[in-house]
RNA sequence: UGGGUUAUAGCCAAGCGGUAAGGCAAUGGACUUUGACUCCAUCAUGCGCUGGUUCGAAUCCAGCUAACCCAA
């Protein structure tokens, strides 16, 4: 092999399973290099700048493993291209989805033109994905090796000239075994816990965060029925299915948890029901847009697969109606649960992550569900 | 200043003399590269107040207070 003339760029964000990508290249005999994305400049809730913490941890790994290693900051075009629109989409009383357009925008694009400066031949990042290429040199993308930490959800959006010159050298791993590789291997990093949150920005107070850059408006929260049941504050904070933070319990109809089932963006009111399977929140239809397909191959107008409408959701079969104008539309064979605006449907053939579109309605039995 | 009913945690609500169910909310945690959902745990030394009966009272009795209802 000739993988020494081979140069790689490895996205290092301080955590394991990056740490464990960069240490599989190098042992396959890749030039790799270590790039550390500083793409949010704040201090988490506690107080504590994290990126700072992980950057410590990038040199750790970069120097047990033995690549250079270097920091790049993206904080513009992260927050240019990722977090104006995560604000835009709130503002509409939508709940986006920052870390697929931070995929599309950010690792696969900025990361990848400056990889590509430094002469790179590819990029390679520590996804729970897979890619391969077939007899036409088309790279398909499929799901994780650990069905529990795939992420191909997340880069359902990513185009192929962009998946062309990227690897996943973990995809096919499980998550425990990159653990053990990263511990017999002396990484710092090996029994660092997963990060969550948004990422770049990481683990927050929602409500606390969002109200820092969008003014929150408190309003009415009612059944559809019209009967008041408090306030709510601001309809920003709250998303399609939620239950948590409405504050409101016993009376009703029942025993069971309140749910919000919809917004009126016009009048500011929050509607809230009873029940998990309330069946206002079950749709049978959507409409999406900015629909994109990853290998760019054509698969006609109309076709069965299955989809997901959240991350770790179980897949659903759905039928595809390709409408043009990147708009699109799918009918689920069973009604799913609070289906949201703004969150992507992503659809799987198998195991074979066919690409994605962002939702923007909800129906059920032809009639359009107030989300929004 | 007549008669009746009810007063249990933030909200519903069991309890009917034997040492405070349950649900919702809330809080903490698990899960999780969105926001959610979900799961687990915690949550009334006290039952409107004051006395009394009793070995023992949220449960019985008396008075008081409050709310509601029906009469005026």
């Amino acid at each position: 092999m000739d993988n020494k003339k081979k140069r790689i760029v490895v996205g290092m964000s301080g955590g394991v399973d990056s740490s464990v990508s960069a240490l599989l290249l190098k042992q396959q005999g890749y030039e790799v290099i270590g790039v550390f994305m500083k793409n949010w400049d704040d201090s988490d809730d506690a107080g504590v700048c994290t990126a700072t913490e992980d950057y410590e941890d990038v040199a750790k790994v970069a120097n047990k493993i033995g690549i250079p290693y270097y920091s790049v900051n993206f904080e513009k075009e992260y927050w240019d291209r990722v977090f104006e629109y995560f604000l835009d989409e709130y503002r509409k009383g939508r709940t986006p989805n920052p870390d697929v357009m931070c995929n599309k925008e950010v690792k696969f694009k900025a990361f990848l033109d400056y990889a590509e400066k430094l002469n790179a031949d590819y990029i390679a990042m520590g996804h729970y994905a897979q890619s391969f290429r077939d007899d036409n040199g088309v790279v398909h993308l499929l799901r994780g090796g650990d069905a529990n930490k795939d992420q191909t959800y997340f880069l359902s959006t990513v185009q192929q000239h962009q998946l062309q010159k990227a690897l996943f050298p973990i995809g096919g791993m499980q998550k425990s075994e990159v653990r053990r590789i990263a511990e017999e291997a002396g990484l710092s990093t090996a029994k660092k816990k997963d990060s969550t949150g948004v990422c770049f920005i990481g683990e927050r107070n929602f409500r606390k965060f969002l109200g820092e850059f969008l003014p929150a408006q408190a309003g009415t929260m009612m059944t559809p029925d019209g009967e008041v049941k408090g306030k709510h504050a601001g309809l920003m904070y709250y998303t399609i299915g939620q239950r948590s933070g409405l504050g409101i319990g016993g009376n009703g109809k029942s025993n069971e948890p309140w749910f919000v089932v919809g917004k009126d963006m016009s009048k500011n009111i929050l509607y809230v029901d009873q029940g998990y399977d309330n069946p206002r929140l079950y749709a049978d239809h959507l409409e999406a847009s900015d629909l994109s397909f990853i290998t760019g191959l054509d698969y006609g107008d109309e076709f069965h697969c299955t989809a997901k409408f959240r991350y770790r959701q179980q897949d659903t079969g759905v039928t595809v109606h390709v409408l043009g104008d990147g708009k699109v539309s799918v009918d689920f064979d069973n009604p799913v649960r609070a289906i949201t605006p703004g969150q992507e449907v992503v659809f799987f053939d198998g195991e074979e992550c066919l690409g994605g579109a962002t939702i923007d309605a909800a129906y059920m039995k032809a009639k359009k569900l107030q989300y929004i």
